[in-house]
DNA sequence: TTTTACTGATTTGTTGACATTATTGCCCAG
DNA sequence: CTGGGCAATAATGTCAACAAATCAGTAAAA
């Protein structure tokens, strides 16, 4: 499984016991292992983890920060409740964001990243000529290649919105809202012609093919979205 | 002094004593009474707030999840150090995002919420004549007016970014690097025809113009810094 | 003189216990 | 049988104390 490779020589502590529950409990909460909108008991979750509170409230506290759950003064922490809207709210912040970054990472990353770039697109063509039509290592491959942009853009103002809180939220919504569309060649295509334009150093055009690229997903998702409504309207379930 | 309406009406405990601390320890970093790079004690800084150190963490772990604060394991805490470069990202940044948030404002705020930004600038135009060229406000005015256009968006993903985390990073920046430029009148221009163009419902223009005007400031500061550099570099002082 | 090892003291990370608040279940009135 | 009020329960917010780790200062050795 797990397809990073296993640190185990060197990590006995990764850190504070506060750090390892906040990145074991964004995970749980990530992969769907915690429901959105389900409550979250302190010290149910603090047996589990076999920490004390403290700890616990320490992750919760930065969890909140970054709207993975919600925490109601005096009502307990829970899962942070998903609605089509606020995805559609995220594709407009993703539209501006990776934009601007793919802009910077076309001017300023070196060589050997942008080149990178291109052979994970290499990649993500064998995997798909493999098992044509594999939905889900597609989804991750695509939220992999924007990741990646968002990384070679260089600025640290940007990686963190978009590596620690939005990346995060999308793969949330990936697991809930399951049907993304199926989209992958011509995702593929658009990938390919943005790391084209990355590596001519045309950061306005990679821009613009990034804003078009992610826009073009969301109006996708607005049909799906708007279908499902007409289909529950006429009384389908 | 604060431009943001404060709601003051029944506020004897505005939430939890961690939320207190919290909102305490961000406006004493962000106005520059404690100064960047300063260590944080906290036992001492528990006592000043007359709290244990619980909430005292609790909001420390909040800040250091809005980067205002940086918390290396078992260093204890230090206030952020700031460096032009990192003021050139967050430009960048707000380049991105509140271009978009000024696109989604022209297209969704209400006619009431445009018309309030209006009269906003006339405020600051009657403002400029009376003290011409009194930096300070012209500051916090063009501050606030780009905070209300973020708000004017109506979009959850993007306000907490700009509203929670770039707004107040600016203001630390402003207090930091006091030669922001004296571009007051140029500004009160732009804002005027950003504006214009939101309340002629025009999203894409109203995003280029915003665009414009940060990427303006920002080579405005990037211009200050080369000329300072050059100084330095003369071997003034 | 500079470097290095050691000791003491301060600080952080963590824990368990206490007060206050919300939630649950129950009883009773309608 | 249903709905509202009340008590018991459990959870959250807070505090004070404990353990581990870093930092300051001193002294010895190269």
């Amino acid at each position: 499984m797990g397809a990073i490779p296993s640190t185990h020589s060197l990590s006995p502590t990764p850190g504070t016991l506060a750090d390892q529950v906040f990145l074991r409990l964004r995970e749980a909460i990530v992969s769907g292992d915690l429901v959105p909108g389900e409550r979250i008991l302190e010290p149910a979750l603090a047996a589990r983890f076999g920490v004390s509170r403290g700890p616990l409230r320490d992750a919760l506290a930065r969890l909140a920060e970054r709207h993975l759950i919600e925490r109601p003064v005096h009502q307990g922490a829970r899962v942070v409740t998903l609605s089509f809207p606020k995805l559609i709210d995220l594709y407009h912040a993703r539209e501006a964001l990776e934009g601007m970054a793919c802009r910077l990472a076309a001017e300023r990353a070196p060589e050997a990243t942008l080149e990178a770039l291109a052979a994970l697109l290499d990649e993500h063509e064998q995997g798909a000529a493999l098992h044509a039509g594999a939905a889900y290592v597609q989804d991750e491959g695509d939220l992999d290649f924007h990741f990646r942009i968002a990384q070679a853009s260089e600025n640290p103002a940007l990686i963190p919105i978009l590596c620690d809180q939005l990346y995060h939220l999308m793969r949330l919504y990936r697991r809930t809202f399951v049907a993304q569309g199926r989209r992958s060649t011509t995702a593929l295509r658009e990938h390919r012609a943005i790391v084209d334009a990355m590596r001519e150093r045309d950061g306005a055009f990679a821009e613009q093919l990034m804003r078009r690229h992610i826009a073009k997903a969301r109006r996708n998702i607005e049909d799906l979205y708007a279908a499902q409504l007409r289909a529950v309207d006429t009384g389908e379930e």
